[in-house]
DNA sequence: TCAGCGCTCAATATTCGGCA
DNA sequence: TGCCGAATATTGAGCGCTGA
């Protein structure tokens, strides 16, 4: 017979649901329905609430790794390296209050919750930190993670409940934290790679990174990943939401408040100074740390401060000092880039830095290399800029004088031996345009590998990498990037030693892209130098195709100088006319055709904005494309409304009174928007 | 089972042009 | 003049997938 639970209610059948799951996973057997029972009262809540959340978060959670727009952007921190540059900054602006935190080394995630009907909150979708706008789903992998300091569900204390409205008044909110994993997991863990015969890890990020993308749930479990909350989406002081996650259950990261009437001690400047100092010897702290996080905690500030493209202004992070290597060149390799460019790497014997083997650094320009003197021999110091990429910082020995550079990497004598005159890849001469130094030759194998990669990106095509787009190009097939599209399943396979059958998936694949490729991506893949995704958006908003545009480009049309900039729309209008025309041709007659353009919302209203917003003006650019009007950072006499927000300039206001344009204020832009 | 490729992520540097 | 935005670039680690 079913087990009858009608006389429940559902919070207490949630309840029961929610202890049974979580002795499941400690492994707690007294507390566990039978399996029976478990799902007769899932079955019970799926037909008195089908919406409930607790719904989603139970049974078969598929991995998706698909990506997933933010609600809200997620935004890197500024940084500032020393005590003495974060006095600068605290100095510089208002800030009565603050809360200083570890800077946890880790995986950002979001998480998002929802309310049901009972006032209890459930964990209903994770996503990484991303390029912070777009992260990567990792639902799946949290709910079944058993990851310490992060709650699937809770029921916030009646005290705290209206704390936990969203700004728009609706029933979901968002905390925000690192998910890391401590010191003496990752040793725990290589002592079984090592039985394993395996290769041990290297560090804590990168495996904590590594492990929030696994597909193996049982292996996510293993690795014990803990979770410390930094932030919520709630518009309440930071401190009080630290205070709030903290009594509810969420591992929260260390921190201290203080202001400008605390002792003496723990005055910032000197709280941050003092930390600052201890932080020389960080081996015997449990999790990886490399700053602190100094935020203003009042959130009416917060807004007023608001943020640039990157960075929130109501916080930074005072980087601890980077451990640096010194080595010697052991030689400097040249790489071509897709535009010609020749940019000079140093390459030295491994070291161990930060957590990684490095053997290569880049010089990024024949300046570097010119003005450091900087051949083989030369001892150098590095460290990893952010603890991650390596960076030169100076020279600690100059070789260029010495008998012991070898005479062949000195390729014309001195006193100018520091760089190549002919280009690595196809041999021919080299340009010096300082700071650059640049190939020119039309057919240069390595640039045109680079191209196709560039372009097959740029389209979104996987399955076709580097190494890929070399062998191609090496092969002499390609003349040009679209003769990719003449090649058949045979010849792909031949090429690039593939089976037949996955060299039929690829052609296959590579027919479908080219049916329907949006404007604005045949633009970014046309590698016109400074047409990025933001110029292609524009350009593609306003020239629904390339026959359109081509045949207005020749008509001198105002607008791409007005639009893009003087320069900048001079200089993409000729290299589109000068190398686009053609390419165009050759990926038409391979079968290309360019997307329908999406419809513009009825009113297509063209909006610039200017002065000091609540948030960063790339998020607003995304919000009014999203909404179907056209975002555009230069004030012409096309723009309909000038949004003005706080500390703006009068330049643009007094532009817009020239013209007629309506001038209004972020209230009236974030009604049109529906925020 | 293993090797190699493709992909993604981390956090920043550099350069240039636009704008207040 | 200084800040900001856009474009492009950087290295190493680790997992998934494919093919041998």
């Amino acid at each position: 017979m079913a087990p009858d639970f009608s006389s429940l209610l559902s919070a207490d059948l949630v309840e029961q649901l929610i202890e049974a799951r979580e002795g499941y996973y400690s492994h707690d057997s007294i507390s566990r329905l039978s399996d029976t029972q478990y799902d007769a009262m899932v079955e019970e809540l799926s037909v008195r609430e089908p919406q409930h959340p607790f719904l989603s978060q139970i049974g078969h959670h598929p991995i998706s790794g698909k990506k997933v727009q933010l609600d809200h952007p997620l935004y890197s921190l500024d940084k500032v390296k020393t005590p003495q540059e974060f006095e600068v900054w605290w100095n510089r602006q208002d800030k009565p209050f603050v809360v200083i935190s570890s800077k946890y080394d880790g995986v950002a995630v979001d998480l998002k919750y929802r309310y049901c009907t009972t006032g209890r909150v459930f964990l209903v979708q994770a996503c990484t930190r991303g390029d912070g706008t777009v992260g990567e789903d990792v639902t799946a992998q949290v709910l079944h993670g058993n990851i310490k300091g992060l709650l699937l569900s809770f029921t916030p204390p009646l005290m705290h409940g209206p704390l936990l409205d969203s700004p728009q008044g609706g029933d979901e909110f968002h905390v925000y934290g690192e998910l890391v994993i401590s010191r003496q997991t990752l040793h725990e863990l290589n002592l079984v790679q090592v039985g394993r015969g395996h290769k041990r890890f290297s560090n804590t990020r990168n495996l904590a990174n590594a492990t929030i993308g696994l597909q193996d749930l049982e292996e996510i479990k293993r690795r014990k990943l803990q979770f410390f909350a930094y932030n919520m989406s709630t518009p309440i002081d930071l401190h009080r939401k630290l205070y709030f996650l903290s009594g509810t259950g969420f591992g929260v990261v260390d921190y201290v408040t203080c202001g400008r009437a605390a002792p003496t001690s723990n005055i910032p400047t000197a709280y941050v100074s003092l930390q600052w100092s201890w932080s020389k010897d960080r081996s015997s702290e449990p999790f990886d740390c490399d700053g602190m996080v100094v935020a203003i905690s009042s959130f009416g500030i917060q807004q007023r401060l608001g943020y640039t493209s990157h960075h929130p202004r109501w916080a930074v992070a005072v980087k601890y000092p980077d451990d640096t290597a010194v080595v010697t060149v052991k030689k400097l390799e040249w790489t071509v880039s897709k535009t010609g460019t020749i940019t000079p790497q140093i390459v030295y014997d491994p070291v161990f830095l930060g957590g990684a083997e490095l053997e290569r650094c880049t010089l990024h320009n024949v300046a570097h290399v010119i003005d450091y003197r900087i051949v083989v021999g030369t001892v150098v110091e590095l460290c990893r800029s952010g603890g991650v990429i390596p960076k030169f910082l100076r020279v600690v020995s100059d070789a260029i004088s010495t008998e012991a550079v070898p005479h062949e990497d000195i390729a014309f004598g001195l006193p100018t031996p520091l760089y190549p005159s002919h280009c690595p890849s196809c041999g021919q001469p080299l340009k010096l345009e300082l700071p650059d130094l640049k190939c020119y030759h039309p057919t240069c194998q390595a640039q045109l590998a680079m191209r196709l990669e560039h372009f097959l990106d740029a389209i979104d095509f996987k399955g076709i990498g580097e190494k890929t787009c070399d062998i191609l190009v090496q092969s002499g097939a390609l003349p040009f990037l679209e003769s990719l599209w003449t090649l058949d399943a045979s010849a792909m396979s031949t090429i690039c030693g593939w089976s037949i059958g996955h060299a039929a998936t690829i052609v296959e694949d590579l027919e479908r892209i080219k049916q329907s490729v949006p404007f604005a991506k045949l633009l970014l893949a046309f590698q016109i130098p400074r047409l990025g995704r933001s110029a292609a958006k524009k350009i593609a908003s306003r020239y629904d195709n390339p026959e359109v545009m081509f045949s207005k480009i020749h008509s001198g049309d105002a607008w791409w100088t007005s639009e893009l900039g003087p320069n900048v729309g001079f200089e993409i209008r000729q290299d589109l006319l000068q190398y686009s025309t053609s390419q165009w041709q050759r990926l038409k007659s391979v079968g290309f055709i360019v997307a329908r353009p999406t419809p513009k919302g009825k009113d297509g209203l063209i909006i610039c904005l200017t002065g000091t917003l609540m948030i960063g003006r790339e998020d607003y650019r995304k919000l009014i494309d999203a909404s179907g009007h056209i975002f555009t950072n230069s004030l012409t006499r096309d723009v309909k409304y000038l949004v003005v927000g706080a500390d703006a300039g009068s330049g643009k206001s007094a532009k817009a009174a020239k013209y007629g344009t309506a001038i209004v204020d972020e209230t009236w832009l974030r009604n049109l928007l529906g925020l």
